[in-house]
RNA sequence: GGCCUGUUGGUGAAGCGGUUAACACAUAUGCCUUUCACGCAUACAUUCAUGGGUUCAAAUCCCGUACAGGUCACCA
């Protein structure tokens, strides 16, 4: 019997033969430099910051060469596939606005894109192999395998599949056609034509050079089921597709010797690697990968909810991948990521652990650099969703609105106090009548003067149309004529002799106004509340000490 | 147990044989200011997990130890 006559026996219903996918796929056309990478998820859940991570470097890079990143969907494990679990995916990259060059979803010419659908490909492949006699089928179950396994380990050996504990690898052709007729459920398995004793070189792109054993196990390529397992998909694809990197979780170092292996058996250009290291968590004294199931702060829902966009997880991805970026953004008010040149070797090799405060901070400077109609654009958005109140508010006093979000905003140093959508509220409340009215907070600690004192300021001092500097001039002479002091010395050698410095006066409009004792620039919130409601919240406020 | 990786302040992180050990977040104090914020300044690693070795010189190179992480499936 012919090893051609064995293959076909072995996997019977083979449509086309490996050459047919070499031409059907030919070498992409891109230009010198150009990198092609993916973004290959199972489809399990939803994106999270862990996928959207790992996405990123790939997205990034082929972007910037001009090059292609395609989406593939790794589902060659029908029991961990989820209901829509390919919908899900998708949709969450596309509500993310995060656009693949091609890929399911995505449309292109090197698809399909979902591994289940590939399944004559890789058998096609699994036939070459057995052909050469580089691949056999095993019939071991699982309780022989379990047998090897333990016997390996009470001697102490090397555990797995390889060399005289490999008991299929040698069954004759004759032998194992006998136990396909009887109905013997198999894999295939390649077989290895490594030396553990010899050693191998991972170049890297991220961690750099990694020496470790070449392989020597028969690991199984293709399933009972028929389909690949993760290391046989992975070659046959990325090879067809013409990666030119990939990127992935660096759990993946350690089979990388299979996957050198399986290229060379193959006779396939073997792609760069990058192996990312994954966004950690410190949870009871121990570091674990940042998980979709257990912690809030990797959904993508949870920052939507609180108003923070998905640029602001972005910068946050960017500042982590590449340790630079974040120089270079404070640097480069104007630019956006796009126009930021990751490389690889900028990547960390460790795995960093998640920082939310960061991640606030990151925000705030974003939204410091926003200009108010895009902020109020995004506000509608955001409350329209999750607070109708404010959402009517803001509709119907849009001038207004946008005044009070210009406030301290258009500026060379812009504040920094909001870092989600949330955070407005919080922070500008005040200057909505409605909103103030119900409000029910206690005015916060403040030292107050007499009431005819605010009254007279307002009614008779108090001019709207002033601009800053004559503002404040007039607000000190004021003070200093009724009981205040300007100087600052001569008020701690005698402080008994004043009811306090100017600043407190101010301090004290500021609570009358806003009951708290952190806000803006007084001067625009006197001008933007206007003189009656100054007087209204005044007599509140004195009502209420 | 085998194989692989890492260990620099509260956190991230630069550093690649000679530096006062960058920078950012956080924290604290001070200055500025009408308040808060912004900004500015200062403080926070006498030392780079640890023990040896190489060297005139080591966070940086080598070896051992400890700790942490990954991986050893018909899961990806």
């Amino acid at each position: 019997m012919t090893n051609k006559e064995f293959a076909d026996i072995l996997l019977p219903n083979v449509k086309h033969d490996w050459n047919y996918y070499e031409a059907l796929y030919p070498k992409r056309n891109l230009e010198k430099g150009a990198m092609v990478t993916r973004f290959a998820p199972s489809p399990t859940g939803f994106v999270h910051m862990g996928s959207l991570y790992t996405s990123f470097a790939a997205l990034h890079l082929a972007k910037q060469t001009n090059g292609i990143c395609y989406l593939r969907i790794e589902d060659t494990d029908g029991k961990r596939t989820i209901e829509n679990g390919i919908e899900g995916i998708i949709n969450d990259f596309k509500n993310l606005n995060i656009s693949f060059d091609e890929g399911c979803g995505f449309g292109g010419e090197y698809g399909p894109y979902i591994q289940s659908e590939r399944k004559d490909i890789y058998q096609a492949y699994a036939k070459k192999l057995i052909e050469e006699d580089l691949a056999y089928p095993c019939f071991c179950s699982s309780e022989e395998l379990n047998d090897i396994r333990n016997y390996q380990e009470h001697k102490k050996l090397r555990i797995g599949y390889y060399k005289k504990y490999a008991k299929c690898r040698d069954l004759s052709k004759e032998e194992a056609i006998n136990k396909v007729k009887n109905g013997e459920s198999f894999i295939i398995r390649f077989r290895s034509q490594g030396n553990f004793e010899n050693k191998i070189i991972l170049h890297d792109a991220i961690k750099g050079d990694i020496e470790m054993p070449e392989n020597d196990i028969d690991d199984v390529i293709i399933k009972s089921d028929g389909l690949p397992t993760y290391h046989f998909a992975h070659v046959v694809d990325d090879h067809l597709m013409h990666t030119t990197h990939v990127t992935r979780g660096d759990e993946w170092i350690s089979s990388y010797p299979k996957h050198h292996e399986l290229f060379k058996l193959l006779n396939f250009e073997e792609p760069i690697y990058a192996h990312i290291a994954p966004i950690t968590i410190k949870e009871d004294n121990t570091i674990r990968k940042l998980s979709k199931r257990k912690d809030k702060e990797a959904a993508i829902s949870y920052y939507h909810k609180l108003g923070i966009p998905t640029e602001v997880i972005n910068l946050y991805l960017a500042t982590i991948e590449n340790y630079d970026f974040e120089e270079w953004y404070t640097n480069n008010p104007t630019l956006t990521i796009d126009d930021f040149k990751f490389e690889f070797s900028k990547m960390p090799i460790g795995g960093t652990l998640f920082d939310m405060e960061k991640l606030l901070s990151i925000a705030k400077i974003y939204f410091s650099r926003m200009k108010n109609t895009k902020l109020y654009e995004r506000l509608i958005n955001y409350t329209k969703e999750y607070d109708e109140e404010f959402y009517n508010i803001l509709i119907n006093n849009k001038d207004y609105a946008l005044n009070i979000l210009n406030i301290e905003r258009d500026i060379p140093r812009p504040r920094k106090d909001i870092a989600s959508l949330s955070d407005v509220k919080k922070e500008f409340w005040y200057m909505f009548n409605d909103l103030f009215e119900k409000n029910t907070d206690s005015y916060e600690e403040v030292k107050a003067c007499e009431e005819d004192i605010v009254i007279n300021y307002i009614n008779n001092i108090y001019d709207v149309n002033a601009n800053e500097e004559e503002w404040f001039n007039k607000v000190k002479e004021f003070a200093c004529n009724n009981g205040y002091t300007s100087d600052k010395k001569e008020y701690k050698e005698n402080p008994d002799k004043y009811i306090g410095m100017v600043a407190t006066f101010c301090a004290l409009l500021r609570v009358i106004i806003c009951k708290k004792n952190m806000s803006p620039n007084i001067y625009y919130l006197l001008k933007y509340l206007g003189k009656e409601e100054i007087i209204k919240r005044i007599n509140k406020f004195y009502r209420s000490i």
